[in-house]
DNA sequence: AGAATGCTTCGATGAGGAACGAACTATGCG
DNA sequence: CGCATAGTTCGTTCCTCATCGAAGCATTCT
């Protein structure tokens, strides 16, 4: 008998298929309505609200009350990393997916990771900007580099953080199994590729499918 | 309804109190038996192996078979990091750690981590390691420095690799959240480490606790 | 061969928990 | 105020699955 961490409890929320689900939708960053996660889940509203609770109840997810709307969403990017880790284990040794379908290779290009840009796209953006030394890399620490604010400011975004969340973070991508950028950086970064028009979400699905002239101008700011 | 990985099929392998002692326990790397898996999870026998069936089939679990001994180890480097990424998650939202207990800093100090060392002195290993060279870094991919070899066959440790598994590779700590060194060659300093008798295995845990004089035979020999 | 150990399969039992309908609370709209 | 929308709580039903004892294979020891 071991104790430690209650890794059980958790795993065993993540465990259920509704429940799944709902996780796996607000993967797409955005929060949720617990009725539009009940449609997500393929469940009735009594049946997630019971969820919800439990899953509030592990802490995997954060309330914001708007009104008669309540808003759930992830709890913070270490759950969101937990959600991509499973994710790769169980595509690696999933259900031997006889060929990957289309959604799944622009899933692998760009997609959405909580509230940031993942795939290969966000994964070459990184690395180019520590090329550029705008950012800088220390392991899983990233700090702005002595032009990130003129850099981004021009782009205008701006990097100031004052909130405690960092600017910028690296989280692992189950696709390419390398680092992209995350923080509030990386949420700014998306913003503005989704403001510009430069990708769209597919719908039902965390996709982001570049447009041929948005590729150019992401490809030209941020790869460049 | 959403498809794609079916992560609940995993978690809710992991959300079973008896399979997650057991897979917490193979996280100490060696693979371990029926017999000893169902004493770490407090079940019987026939229960035991019921899990563990159910584990194979999920592909979480390797199986060696030798003679009447059947050992079970986890299928990979994967499996280990998503267990780690649970790990985080359920120690961070955790029943409110009134305080940390001495098992749980000598864990944060150093451990093992499937088949390698992992904690804070994993952590200084490979930061100083890449300081000086010895290893090259390039986000989660480590290769071998030019005086790697050299570095290494001094202190008893051969780098060729063979295996398709590399030699290198980051792993992620929950603890300390930044990368320590996996691969053959983080698993060979581990054994290095045990076997000089620098260091010794917590018994019933993950924690590795270093002797005062094996702790400065190995900061002589990683750290300086 | 016979005995002992390691492990799996079978069958029965029981508990936890996922599901939904109905009733209840809360907010917003006219 | 009355009606509609959003959500939770309650109680019941139902089914999955964890558990163990007993019996059955397999391997090794003597």
């Amino acid at each position: 008998m071991r104790e430690g961490p209650d890794i059980a409890r958790i795993a065993s929320l993540v465990g259920d298929p509704a429940r799944a689900n709902m996780l796996t939708a607000l993967m797409g960053g955005t929060a949720l309505t617990a009725t539009e996660l009940a449609l997500e889940a393929g469940v009735s509203l009594p049946t997630a609200s019971s969820h919800l609770s439990k899953l509030m109840e592990g802490g995997l997810l954060t309330l914001a009350s708007q009104g008669r709307h309540r808003y759930y969403g992830l709890a913070g990017p270490q759950v969101a990393g937990m959600i991509e880790a499973i994710t790769g284990v169980a595509a690696s040794v999933g259900p031997q997916r006889v060929r990957p379908g289309p959604r799944d290779a622009a899933m692998r290009v760009a997609r959405v990771c909580y509230d940031h840009l993942a795939g290969e796209q966000a994964v070459a953006m990184l690395d180019r900007l520590v090329a550029r030394k705008i950012l800088v890399r220390d392991d899983n620490e990233i700090r702005l580099g002595q032009s990130a604010a003129s850099h981004f400011a021009a782009i205008g975004i701006n990097v100031e953080h004052k909130a405690r969340r960092p600017a910028c973070r690296a989280c692992l991508d189950w696709s390419v199994r390398r680092s992209h950028l995350a923080g509030t950086l990386g949420a700014a970064i998306l913003y503005k590729i989704l403001s510009e028009k430069w990708a769209r979400r597919e719908k039902d699905s965390r996709a982001v499918i570049f447009s041929p002239t948005g590729k150019q101008a992401f490809e030209k700011v941020f790869l460049g």
